[in-house]
DNA sequence: AACGTACACAACCGCTTCGTG
DNA sequence: CCACGAAGCGGTTGTGTACGT
């Protein structure tokens, strides 16, 4: 007997999602919020499978997601996370709030792979590519110093990610199954500041910044709908932080 | 201008893990 | 402990776009 299809595929929409499928998921999430992925479709009046729904708004449409490229300083971050941790895509982005696994490892897979193979070191070992030319080659300090820099922020790093489990944001608080009903009631939090704006204007007029709309969207309209996710984003961060203060105190 | 190629990233597939009865 | 369903995860593919010829 094969593997079960995760949902039933007839007249299920495939490919690239639609403003207009942006729209009413969010919505439908907002106010609703998540219970099962697979009535979310049916109850949003989606054509797509709930997995589809899930990674789209985990990769997509989460209010709380970070824009714009990653910096060198990330960069580094992963490069040493991933030395540490492997291919663990998702504890790696737990590391980086606002950024998913998918972006990090679609980021992986198309930079820093390629900056770690020009700099001489093996992506999947960390290693140099080859130790002989190395150990042969020692006045090559361009490569020397840039595989020394990489490597000795080994101590950095450690300090990074101490720091990072101390910070209350949703990735990590995902990550940490004793913190999952907070995270879910502070979840609850940011659906409460965040509908009713939803309520009054969605049904009209926002446009949700895809990449397909981005480019042709006004600056201003853009500047309006970055500020308002931030304003929703950082009323969700009092209320996670003032959560895990509590948390703190009376555990 | 038209075509081919490379690249970035969104989306999908299928396996694994987790929670529940 | 087992079976089952749902969610999570990582590898892979598909698609749009930028760039070169």
């Amino acid at each position: 007997m094969g593997r079960q299809p995760c949902c039933d595929r007839v007249g299920l929409k495939r490919g690239p999602w639609t403003i207009e499928e942006d729209h009413k998921l969010v919505h439908f999430i907002l106010n609703n919020g998540i219970q099962c992925w697979r009535t979310v479709p049916k109850l949003a009046d989606l054509q797509r499978c709930g997995k589809s729904c899930r990674l789209r708004w985990i990769n997509y449409l989460r209010p709380d997601l970070k824009r714009g490229a990653l910096s060198e300083a990330e960069e580094d971050q992963i490069i040493e996370l991933h030395a540490r941790l492997g291919n663990r895509w998702s504890k790696i982005a737990s590391y980086f709030p606002g950024r998913t696994d998918n972006e990090i490892k679609n980021h992986w897979n198309t930079r820093i792979k390629k900056r770690l193979q020009l700099m001489g070191i093996d992506p999947l070992t960390h290693q140099p590519i080859d130790k002989e030319k190395y150990q042969h080659e020692p006045d090559d300090k361009t490569e020397s110093l840039s595989i020394t820099e990489t490597y000795d922020k080994r101590n950095e790093t450690e300090n990074f990610i101490e720091n990072a489990n101390d910070i209350s944001l949703p990735n990590n608080m995902l990550s940490e199954n004793n913190n999952e009903e907070l995270w879910n009631k502070s979840f609850k939090t940011m659906s409460t500041c965040y509908s009713p704006s939803i309520s009054l204007e969605a049904e009209e007029s926002i446009n949700f910044s895809t990449a397909s709309n981005v480019a042709a969207a006004p600056a201003e309209e853009e500047d309006s709908v970055q500020q308002w996710m931030d304003s929703i984003f950082s009323c969700a961060i009092n209320q996670l932080e003032e959560d895990l203060f509590l948390l703190r105190k009376y555990n």
